[in-house]
DNA sequence: TGTACATCAGTGAACGCGCGTTCACTGATGTAC
DNA sequence: TGTACATCAGTGAACGCGCGTTCACTGATGTAC
């Protein structure tokens, strides 16, 4: 029953995939290596064919969500004025929720407090997402002429990140939306 | 074996102080039954002669809490003017975290992700706890003169949630430093 | 107030369950000649 | 290019472990007379 490599690769991002997918909307710790091989459409046995433990599949996943976060934002502002871009970020981080369905999220926000528990090398992969974001929003915010990008960056990025946390914890659609709109107004008030 | 209404009434609140530290410092996942009542000098079968399951007891826990971290920050701000005393909470939120062994945890940004995942009892609490959060920034905004205090307070208390959860998931001490000074610095920077 | 009985806090072992991981096995794929 | 063998992706059952929870039991405490 081996299968040639392209299916082997192929199968491997279906994991990886799946496991992003799992990981972000139910929690790192909630999902176990039989839901995402299930999801996977392969017996559980198989897992360890691709990976060395669900931890390098927490790494993998995780690096791979950060990808496609970063590659969501830079076709967002793809031609945008400074201003409209991070306008844009803004306004699409905070509309990330496990109930709109096909919402991307970012990891940060979604895992955030159950990252702390984890290795150092997924609390790495984190830190870079993190320091990445932190220059995406610098750059933007130095092209504008702003005084202190970094700091207003770093303190965007906190917002954002609180406001869909709490956001996420509240059983109340109608709270979670004015977490959101006030952040948004919070964080763009001084800056557009 | 059966003990006083008084000692029974003090090991169930010897319990609830130890969970609340566990599960403040290590998540409520990965913190066991077992753990809390070896911490408490109990075996672990006598749990359930105090709670009905481990959720009533992160309920209780989580409220104990709440009401902890508010009694500090009603301490911290008596007789302070506005400005004084939304620098102090803002320096004291600030100041939380899991390396320094005995300052006091907001659970909202110690636990933060993991509360998506619990039942809607808890996350009542937790959202009562925020809602209780923002009345008490927002009156010190209101006293100050400041417009818009409700959406201020809103965003300041996401900074804050966010900041603790970013500078926790943070390997390196620096990083962590720099991720809440500069929220500080964000968030002071248009109230003082 | 003193006694006889019911209550129940604490004990320590056990339950079922789901988890991450391992294993022997299978047969199609890849490789070496 | 064709053949003979080694590899290894996928299978399905099993492993040990820790979890939340239950249980029968003990004996000091609380209650009723």
């Amino acid at each position: 029953m081996r299968k040639s490599r392209a299916q082997t690769a192929e199968t491997r991002q279906r994991i990886v995939s799946n496991a992003s997918r799992l990981f972000l909307t139910k929690g790192l710790a909630s999902v176990g290596t039989r839901d995402i091989m299930a999801a996977s459409d392969v017996v559980q046995g198989g897992f360890y064919r691709h990976f060395e433990s669900k931890e390098q599949l927490i790494a993998e996943a995780y690096q791979a969500t950060v990808d496609h976060v970063f590659a969501m934002f830079e076709e967002a502002i793809d031609g945008k004025s400074p201003k409209d871009a991070i306008e844009a970020i803004v306004t699409m981080y905070l509309s990330q929720s496990p109930t709109m369905s096909e919402v991307d999220l970012c990891p940060l926000s979604a895992l955030g407090s159950e990252l702390k528990h984890e290795e150092k090398c997924i609390r790495d992969i984190a830190m870079l997402g993190h320091q990445r974001f932190v220059d995406l929003i610098k750059a933007q915010l130095t092209l504008l002429g702003l005084p202190q990008a970094r700091i207003v960056a770093m303190g965007v990025i906190s917002s954002l990140v609180g406001a869909v946390t709490l956001a996420g914890i509240s059983p109340h659609q109608a709270t979670a939306n004015e977490i959101l709109r006030d952040a948004r107004e919070y964080i763009l008030r001084d800056i557009i």
